[in-house]
Order: C-alpha cells, then structure tokens, then sequence
RNA sequence: GGUCCCAUCGUCUAGCGGUUAGGACGCCGGCCUCUCACGUCGGUAACGCGGGUUCGAUUCCCGCUGGGACCA
C-alpha cells in the first residue's frame, strides 16, 4: 500500500474555526498513523474574498495547534497552468465542451425544466449530440458531459455507500467563460495533482464528490478516498457562530486554553477510542483511526473543553505553570507578574486546583499580584462586623510577633488564638480572608498569607479591622 | 422544493442480536474542610415512532417523524 496522503485545503475568506481545526486534526492524525504526509493546500482562487490576513491567521492558528503539515502550503492562485492544462485536456478528450448560453438562456431553460418536471436544471443545450450545440464565435464556458446514465458510487470512510444517480447532475461548469477554472475543477486537479490518497473535508462537500470523481475519471485518473466528517454544531445545535463562542480558535489562546487541550478535546467530539477521555498527541497518533468517526454530527460542548483543559493545567507542576502564566500575561495583557519565580510558582500551586484556563488563573490571582483590593460588597457586610474586630485585633498581634512567616506557623497562630477565645477557626478565618482577599473564596488561608507575604497581610488585616468598625458605626 | 447525510442520558460517547444499556462533562447529595475548589463516595438521566426479519432486537431491513448539509 501506498504511504498515505491526506490534505487540509482551507480558503482564507476568514478565520480557521473549530470545525475546520477539528478536520486538519483528523488529516493530520491520519497521516501520522500510517506514516505518511499532510499536506496543506491554501484555496485563494476566489481573489475578491481571500485575503492574506486570513492566510496569515489561518497559518498560525495551525501553528500555535501544533497541527504541522508535511507538505505545502501550497498556493492555489500560483497553480494557474495546471488548470489550463487539465482543462485543454478535458476538451480534447470531449469530456468537457463549450457553451455559449447566457445568464439569460440559463434562467429560461431552467424555469422550462421546472415545469416539465424534470430534474436537471441544465438542458444540456449546447452539448453536442443532445442540444442544437453552442454559436460559434461567443465567448463561453466549458461544461463537463456527465454520463447520461448510471450512478456515480463512492465508498465513505465514516459514511459508507453514498450513490448519485446521474440524473441529478446538471453538466456543470469547469471553467468560466473567462477562462478562470471553477471549485470543483480545481479541486479534483489538485488533490490528483498532489497525488492525494484520502479526502478528509466537512459533510458539507458530499454533494461535490460525484462532480470531483467525475473529473478524476474523464482526465482517466483514479480517485482517492473520501471521508467526510460530520458538522460541529452550536449550543443549540445550530451551525457554529459567534453567539456559541470563538469565531476564530486563537480566542481559546486569548482564553488561555492549551492546544493540547483544545485539540483533545476536538479529538474526542466525533472520535472515541472506549472510555478513554485523555489522550497525549502521541496517543492519538497511534489509536486514531478514521473508522471509529461516529458519523452523526456533534454539539460542541464547552463546559467539557473547560474540564479538558482543567486537567492539562493541572497536570502542569507548579513552576511549568508559572512559568505559562508568565508567558500568559505577557502576550495578552502585556504585563509581567510580581516576584520572582520561586515566589510565583508558590502562588500558582495554591490557585492550579480552582482554575480552568490560564486567564481564570491570572484572574483569581488579583490579592496576590495587585496592592490594591476589590471587595465584594456581600461579603464585608457579612463577615467585617463589629464581632470580628477583637478576634482580629489579637490575631494582629500574635502575627506581629511571629519569627517566621510560613504556612505551618501561621496555622499554629490562628488555631492558639481561636482556642483562646473559643471560637471555632472558621469565625476567625473567613473575616481574615475577606480582608486580606476582598471575598469569602480563596484557597486555604494559611498559603493565602503565606504568599501574600507579612507586608501586606498585616497592612490588610489592619485595614480589616477599621472596616469593622466603620461598619459599626455608622454615623 | 429536489438530492444527500444523520438519529443511545441535556451534551460527548461505548455498544457491533441475548448487557441490571457502560464511561465522561454537567447537574444533585454525602464525606473531607477555615471558605471555595480539588479529591472521594453515591444519585439523576437515553435506545424518536411504526412495521418487519429473528426464539430474541438499542443492534439488521423498510417506512414515518425529526434534525442537518448542498443545490434551487
């Protein structure tokens, strides 16, 4: 058998969205499986829609997913003379022949076939041997002369048998009457071209195939296999739009999702391998197969990528995490972090448990890296009362105290003062925790301070005290 | 409207004639506990409908219904 070659063929008329990166995945894993290539192929012919910023973020969407190709990108719009050629060829051999109807022509032959009944919205007016033939002299388009009869038959890789009678396909067009070649033309050319053995693309272009096979046969070539994955669908199972999310996949970096995250993720929305939910690349290289696509179309769901990516973050150790976050803040929020690293690793390991994305962790880490605190207006009504202050006020002084500035002593601290009061520590530490955190969640109060370090804990707790009081009187 | 595709918990899915229909996300509850989270234990929840085929259908076949895609 032949090495395997597959091909991602986006247009650049806007941003790679999730559906699309899910395709080049599968490409991709097909490829790797069977050590063979993955070719990346730019369709540019539409010249009024395609623009090189959607190239450009096409290119590195791609790479930021590490969804490297073998091959390419190949430019469509550079390719010109192959198509001049096939299409020479197509004409010579009759396989394709001119038609010299207008727009006009067109229209009426198609309202006529409407009301006959008749399937075809073609009349096939200008093909020799069937209609009167094209006028001389009139610029015109080439048609394809699909076989009169019969079915166009091709084998899905996920679907199966898919049959087209040739009654419902019109003698299509293969080049315009400008000579510029058209999608399905172009298409065909390529993949035999790039001597492309599997066609992996949206369900979208089953409709396409039989014309694609049609051209492979006529330029008497063999065609390659096709598989033809479901749609990933909306929240509402509608077509994916802005309103369920990203346009474009590199919001997920923008998000801080990792790309081994969004792609398990994409993995798993149509592709499953038992039970197994997490995958490394490598393992998805060697455990994919196209054959366990399930061939229904799938919601994409985002609270499950928010678990995915949870356990990638996770998995991270403390200083890798840093070390993300680092990189995080600097390329998105275009700031550095306070500390050093040994610190911010020590920040990161009490926040990784409650966090899903980096830009959640960045975000829960706001009482560390900022001096000033936001308060949540609930919980000082709640928790700052005037009850609080004494408990508060002896804690300060204990604190002050201390020799040591760790989690282990401070425990110590916070449990000898509660004992002494006979206060179970919860009535101590939830008020410590709205002062020094500005809200009633937080990692364990003990790392809090730890990390936010002797300065500003006491700073905070002080400050904690007078809203106490503050609240106690109101005048 | 025509053609094509699809159909198991809310969602992603396992199942490939005989199962108490399994797992995951989410949701609910217990435990853990300084709060939240993590973890852990448990719970909720599905074979769209109707015909066949078969001793037996979630599974195979045919309709219907419902989604979707493409073309018009």
């Amino acid at each position: 058998m032949p090495p395997m070659r597959t091909r991602f063929a986006p247009s650049p008329t806007g941003a790679l969205h999730v559906g699309g990166v899910r395709t080049a995945l599968f490409c991709q894993l097909m490829a790797r499986h069977s050590e063979g290539s993955f070719v990346l192929r730019i369709e540019d012919t539409d010249r009024k829609r395609s623009e090189e910023r959607f190239t450009e973020g096409i290119l590195e969407s791609m790479r930021w997913l590490a969804l490297d190709w073998d091959e390419g990108p190949h430019f469509q719009s550079q390719r010109t003379p192959l198509y001049r050629d096939a299409i020479e060829k197509l004409v010579a051999s009759g396989a394709a022949y001119r038609c010299t109807c207008t727009a006009e022509e067109l229209q009426t032959h198609r309202e006529a076939a409407k009301a006959a009944g008749t399937r075809i919205s073609y009349s096939r007016h200008c093909r020799p041997g069937v209609g009167p033939g094209p006028v001389e002299g009139k610029p015109a388009s080439l048609r394809i002369a699909v076989p009169l009869e019969g079915e166009v038959v091709f084998y899905d890789e996920i679907k199966g048998r898919i049959g087209f009678a040739v009654e419902e396909i019109e003698d299509f067009v293969i080049a315009r009457s400008d000579g510029s070649p058209t999608y399905q033309l172009v298409v065909a050319v390529d993949d035999a071209d790039m001597a492309i053995t599997h066609v992996v693309r949206g369900d979208d272009h089953v409709n396409n195939t039989p014309k694609q096979i049609l051209i492979y046969r006529a330029l008497g070539l063999e065609p390659p296999k096709f598989a033809h994955l479901p749609m990933v669908l909306g929240a509402d199972k509608g077509r994916l739009s802005k309103r369920h999310g990203a346009a474009s996949v590199l919001e997920y970096r923008e998000l801080g999702y990792y790309p081994d995250a969004l792609v398990n993720f994409l993995a798993r929305l149509g592709w499953s391998h038992g039970d197994q939910e997490l995958f490394t690349r490598a393992e998805l290289v060697e455990k994919f197969a196209i054959d366990d696509v399930n061939p229904s179309a799938g919601v994409f769901n985002a609270e499950k990528l928010d678990w995915v990516n949870a356990q990638y973050l996770r998995a991270r150790t403390p200083e890798e995490l840093a070390g993300d976050l680092r990189e995080f803040a600097r390329r998105e929020e275009n700031r550095e972090l306070r500390g050093d690293e040994a610190w911010q690793s020590r920040m990161v390991e009490t926040l990784r448990e409650r966090a899903s994305t980096l830009k959640g962790l960045l975000d829960s880490a706001r009482y560390y890296l900022d001096e000033d605190l936001i308060f949540e207006e609930a919980a000082v009504k709640k928790l700052l009362v005037p009850e609080a202050a004494p408990l508060l006020d002896a804690l300060i002084a204990r604190l002050e105290a201390l020799p040591t500035w760790d989690a282990p002593g401070l425990e110590e601290t916070f449990r000898a003062v509660a004992e002494e009061r006979d206060q179970k520590l919860g009535k101590l530490a939830q008020p410590v925790r709205v002062a020094v955190t500005g809200g009633k969640q937080s990692p364990g109060i003990f790392d809090v301070l730890e990390v936010i370090g002797r300065d500003w804990s006491l700073a905070r707790l002080r400050t904690g005290v007078e809203m106490c009081g503050a609240r106690s009187d109101p005048g």
